[in-house]
DNA sequence: CTGTTAGCGCTTTCAG
DNA sequence: CTGAAAGCGCTAACAG
């Protein structure tokens, strides 16, 4: 059974192809009649219509890409699950691309977009700072939106979380519990939402007064070795923070290991606080205090921003935020 | 800037457009001196083909599906990390699809494949019983790997871990530990590898004489709601297992959820052994042993695989089983 | 209401 | 070595 075109349809039912189309797409140029025939014959040879050939006409794929910087980290994979929930109703298809954090991958991925994809979902590498890519990309008229990593350097839909927020009540959430010197571990402050979590602690550190050797900022980076050594040496000091903000899951995840490696007992030596989508977060010992996001949320209102503007035929999206708030969640310690 | 042809770089440069097409895919028809001149124009104007008029032409997408049912699991999200990264080398798109572990979801996604994607990377829904939909595919040409849940009635390759010796292993483990009464929680037996690790585990029970209420099978669904009742129930019962062999890491973390409301201690009242791929494992509470399966190796091999048959222009692929070894991660108690 | 025709951007015979 | 022309499957302008 090879597959089955227009032009079979109209021979078999001796008519001409674009009468064939027309009543495929309900054309109300066309009787009722020959449309259920047309209909039922398609139906019957189980017709399935050639993208390419759409795509090609009318320049339009159904098809939207989502660039992220990597999959095996929850965040993503919940959002990447609220983006189909909203694409597959919408019978749109998901072209998904890593960058891997890096910047030249991002720019060769954008690069060959245009005519692939009517809409680009992004959430930034970590690298980049140059978004010349993004510009090309609107000027192609290929509606873009961000989600949780964010440019401001370009105006578009950006879908968010209130973090400073987050981080500020998390922040004061460590103060609370009697932690006396707090540092902030970032990823890297190339990142908007580091930026932003940042900003909310060192706020909440400041109006608590905590300065000096109270208030500390490590900086981390993508690697997660260098990374432990970095922590491990923060840690190792007699004057070492007893509570830490992570920015990222994945830093918690070394600081836990490091205080295992030291024997330091979490949360009576070290205190610790971070951004986490993990699933087994209440299973981990001992519970983690996390700050959690509404990824799979995130994901739904980025792809509903893109098919509307899709849907208006708006190729400039104006500048907006939308901002989903995260949530506090405090485990008590067994 | 607008999109750039072939007919924009053949009239730029005094050429027929079939003239500038032979000399971008260096047909060796074409003059050293007119191919330089093409190329170079090429990449001064970043000619990019257009991808559905090659498609169209050549009947080739240079696209591969990915069908998974879900994507908020770690193994999951490893897989396709490991599939991208031999795709993205070899200049192939991804399109992802989630079946939600659903049959009829996953029947019409591969019913809209024809035509749009070269090959078909499947691991099957729960619920799929019949496979003529993926038979389908077959007649149509298109070759299709699985990889982790396999069905045997489709001959093609199938990349797979060892599940019987690796569950075998895990329950000596727990025998090792002085279980008494050793149940097994399965998610579906519809599932191949649910089927396999069952048998590896009654395997050991039973060569280590474990029979009668010291042997136990409890069926789950894919409704975690429905399995906390379940388990519960079997963990409240005086003759209760104090031992426990998940199938997958879901059904793990519901069990843990259960002893903890149940006051059960882990892994003195109950041992907990399961397969998972979750990053964090080795800080729950306590360290949860773990079968952990080469994930990203796994997804390299099946794209791997698909790629072959691509190259070769095998549309057949022989019945073959690339098995990989899962490692078994025992973590002593705090 | 239906058919004819052109053309989306590309590759690939077939002719020079 | 290069060009002209056909056609992949589809839609849409134009003509009846």
């Amino acid at each position: 059974m090879s597959k089955v075109n227009l032009k079979q349809l109209a021979k078999e039912l001796n008519l001409s192809v674009s009468t064939v189309s027309r009543a495929l797409s309900n054309s109300h140029e066309i009787s009722q009649e020959t449309k259920e025939k047309v209909k039922y014959l398609a139906e019957k040879l189980n017709y399935q219509p050639n993208p390419h050939a759409m795509s090609l006409r009318s320049q339009k794929t159904k098809t939207i890409a989502v660039i992220i910087p990597e999959l095996s980290n929850n965040f993503f994979a919940l959002a990447i699950d609220g983006i189909e929930s909203i694409m597959q109703t919408a019978g749109y298809q998901l072209l998904i691309y890593l960058s891997h954090e890096d910047q030249q991958k991002e720019v060769s991925i954008v690069n060959k977009l245009e005519g692939r994809v009517d809409g680009v979902l992004i959430c930034m590498a970590t690298e980049t700072h140059d978004i010349s890519h993004l510009r090309g990309l609107k000027e192609k008229k290929i509606p873009i939106v961000f989600f949780d990593r964010v440019s401001n350097k370009l105006n578009t839909v950006k879908v968010i979380t209130n973090d400073i927020e987050s981080a500020y009540k998390a922040t004061e959430h460590l103060i609370a519990r009697g932690a006396q010197r707090i540092a902030y571990i970032s990823l890297s402050l190339n990142i908007s939402v580091d930026q932003k979590r940042m900003q909310g602690c060192l706020k909440a550190l400041e109006d608590h007064q905590y300065t000096g050797d109270k208030k500390r900022v490590l900086s981390c980076t993508i690697n997660d070795e260098e990374n432990y050594q970095l922590i491990k040496k923060m840690l190792s000091s007699p004057t070492r923070p007893d509570a830490i903000f992570t920015c990222v899951e994945r830093l918690a995840i070394t600081t836990y290991t490091v205080c295992r490696d030291l024997r330091l007992s979490i949360p009576v030596d070290v205190k610790v606080v971070t951004f986490s989508n993990m699933p087994a977060a209440a299973l981990l010992s001992p519970p983690l205090t996390t700050i959690s996001q509404p990824a799979y949320e995130i994901g739904k209102a980025a792809a509903q921003a893109i098919l509307d503007a899709l849907n208006k035929n708006i190729v400039e999206l104006d500048d907006e935020k939308i901002i989903l708030p995260s949530i506090l969640i405090e485990r008590a310690s067994t």
